[in-house]
DNA sequence: CGCCGATTTGAGAGCTTTCAAACTTTGTGG
DNA sequence: CCACAAAGTTTGAAAGCTCTCAAATCGGCG
């Protein structure tokens, strides 16, 4: 464990606040990996050995069945993943894998529910994160039921521009696939959907994305912050 | 407060482990509402005056946007909704109305976050909890994104069979507009999906259902732990 | 420069929704 | 208890959306 990145997962929400003594107890087994992209880091149906705490890169989470794949999330530093299967024990219900050059830190599972059964601070944290995925989870089932693939879309624009209202260009950082995945759509339906949205005033240029007229994408989006303020 | 729902309160997973005096602190100021059917318990962008918890009948978890709108679950007794809203004192991302006459617990939410400050137990027991809703909801999604809306209904089909592998038939104790919101599909939809599965062995009749052919019935629908298994 | 994979475009098929109408069920009042 | 009204369900037809397949184009890496 390098002692550089110590201090990032300290300030985590969910560290924040327990003893020295606990979070010592948590680091001490603890290792960070450093991994190319593309490295599967678990299976669905795996049981959680570690906590993984995403430090720097960026890792997918995604889901199988019967020959499809999909994307359900991508996690950006600093996060942790699977924090519901670790505590309860039981199977991830998710793939993950590295989409570029990450570094994970591991901290064993038994680990986390003992310093969970023993600090109350650590246990009342973890309820805040886990609301915190649990709301995002309704949010994201709220957007793939109620909005068309391309309303989808242009939320998820307005979204990348931030709280700065700002009409500067954007770019995408990911692959389209991706995020046409992570849209709940094709590749090529993606595409087309970019192209309905030139209307609005959305021009793109590879991965460079410009809404030229904010007003107008928000009235065809009609973003609610009920769906697409995360922080709430 | 009757006495008579406390025990049934008291024995949810929830409440099971905290200290009588803790316990009695929460259900000093709680009362019992007892409402028809079609009634709003709240609405979503409310803020969580209170902890709902569903004693007798069932409630409806939905969502709006743009005019539309959604079943994002059913539920029963005995369960307690909206507690990542509670503990968040975050807006409600959904609202709910009762589908039958129900009695509902109302704990207020002070006091909720109050008890869940101080007592270890409860704080656990909440992650438990809140892990468990985390998780039906990626399965929701997971059955969202990755199955056709017939792949959905014949999956839900076999869930209701339970745990017990009769091939006799169920009763749809919902209408079948909800039954058709919840799987994501309009009601005209489910009417066809129905008549879809009948080359699988399923048989309708009204508000009757018997799959009669439940081996061809998996072979279609291709159920999996990860996604129709609830206790997981 | 050339290859490989990602993205885009086109055409067609398949699925889902919408709209309308017929039918069934439910509940209420005479 | 029946009749009627209201609501839910089913069926049909047509439109719209999304996916699949195939081919062309674009872009990055060796």
């Amino acid at each position: 464990m390098r002692p550089t990145e110590i201090p990032e997962i300290r300030a985590l929400a969910l560290f924040r606040d327990m003893s020295d003594d606990q979070f010592e107890a948590l680091m001490r087994a603890a290792y960070v990996q450093t991994l190319p992209p593309g490295i599967e880091l678990f299976h669905e149906g795996d049981r959680p050995d570690f906590l993984h705490v995403v430090v720097e890169g960026s890792v997918e989470l995604f889901a199988e069945w019967s020959g499809h794949e999909t994307t359900m999330q991508i996690v950006q530093p600093v996060a942790t993943i699977i924090l519901a299967a670790t505590l309860r024990d039981a199977p991830f219900l998710m793939s993950a894998r590295t989409l570029e050059r990450s570094h994970i830190v591991l901290v064993p599972s038994d680990d986390v529910r003992q310093v969970f059964a023993s600090d109350g601070a650590f246990a009342r944290a973890v309820v805040g994160e886990l609301a915190g995925c649990y709301r995002s989870m309704v949010k994201a089932q709220k957007d793939l039921k109620l909005r068309s693939s391309t309303e989808r879309l242009a939320n998820w624009i307005l979204r990348q521009d931030g709280i700065a209202d700002r009409a500067g260009p954007i770019t995408i950082d990911l692959e389209k696939r991706k995020l046409a995945s992570l849209l709940g759509m094709t590749p090529e339906n993606l595409s087309r959907a970019l192209n309905r949205l030139a209307d609005h005033g959305v021009v793109v240029e590879g991965k460079e994305l410009q809404a030229s007229d904010l007003p107008a994408l928000r009235r065809f989006a009609r973003p609610t912050p009920l769906i697409d303020q995360h922080d709430i």
